[in-house]
DNA sequence: ATTATATACATTGACAGGCGAGGTATATAG
DNA sequence: CTATATACCTCGCCTGTCAATGTATATAAT
C-alpha cells in the first residue's frame, strides 16, 4: 500500500471503533472494509488488527461473540460497548487536535485545508 | 503534553525538517520552538529529537557543524541538504494523502474539514 | 483426487521509534 | 555553592506493527 504505516499508527483502535460504531462485525470484513474504503491505499494488517481487538477487549471498549455459522470458516463478532463509545468520540477529538496541530508544525506557511 | 505520542509518530522528521527549512538551527532552539508552536501542547522529546537527527544526517537529508560560540554551551547547528528538501515535500504531501485517509476511516459521516 | 483460492481466526518473534532516566559541560543569579 | 537555564548525548525499556506461519471450512478448477 502507499501509506506509510507510521502515519497511521496510533489510528487502529479509533479505525476499528469507528466500523464497529455502524454495527457489529468481525475481523476479516472490518479489513475488506478499510481496503474498500481507501481504494486499497491502506490495508490494516491482519497481526495488527487482532492485536488491537485483544487489547480492545481488555481496556472495556468491545465485547466479542462467536457468529452462528452452519457454514464456512466460524466468524468472531465485535461489539462496541457503552464505554467504547466513549473512547472513540474522545479518540476524534484527539484527531482533530493532533490534525490541527501537526498541519502547523509540518505545513510551514502553506494551508493544510483542501 | 495533551497529544498522545503515537499520534506524532511517523511525523518527527517531517517536523525537524519544516524547521530547518526556515534555516539552519539546533536541537535545543527547535525543542522549545515547537513547544512555543504548539502552545505546548506538544513536545518533541530530547531523546526522540537527537535520535532523529541521526537518522536524518545518516540519510543525507541534513548536515550538521559546530556553531563557533564562544560564551555559553557550544551548539550543532543543523542544515538541511538538497536531497533533504526533496525529503520533506515528499512528506508533505504523504501528510496530505494520510490526513484524508485518515479522516474518512474514523470520522465516519462527519466533515474532517475546520 | 488434488491443487488453488477465498474466507476466517490466531500466535510468534523481530523490528523500529519514542522516551524516561541519566550523564556532561558552560554560564548566570541568588 | 546551589539552583536554574542553556545545550548536547546515550542507554535501555516499552509499545505497536507486521512478516511468517499455522489452523479450519468451502468452492472451483485441473
Amino acid at each position: 500500500m502507499s501509506i506509510a504505516s507510521d502515519l497511521i499508527r496510533g489510528h487502529t483502535e479509533a479505525i476499528i471503533l469507528a466500523n464497529l460504531i455502524e454495527g457489529d462485525s468481525y475481523g476479516y470484513k472490518i479489513n475488506k472494509a478499510i481496503l474498500s474504503n481507501t481504494e486499497q491505499q491502506y490495508e490494516l494488517k491482519e497481526a495488527t488488527l487482532y492485536t488491537a481487538f485483544k487489547r480492545l477487549e481488555e481496556a472495556g471498549s468491545i465485547s466479542s461473540y462467536w457468529g452462528d455459522e452452519t457454514i464456512g470458516a466460524r466468524r468472531r463478532y465485535y461489539s462496541i460497548t457503552n464505554e467504547g463509545k466513549k473512547t472513540y468520540h474522545r479518540l476524534k477529538q484527539e484527531w482533530q487536535t493532533a490534525k490541527k496541530l501537526i498541519d502547523k508544525l509540518i505545513m510551514g506557511e502553506e494551508n493544510g485545508n483542501d
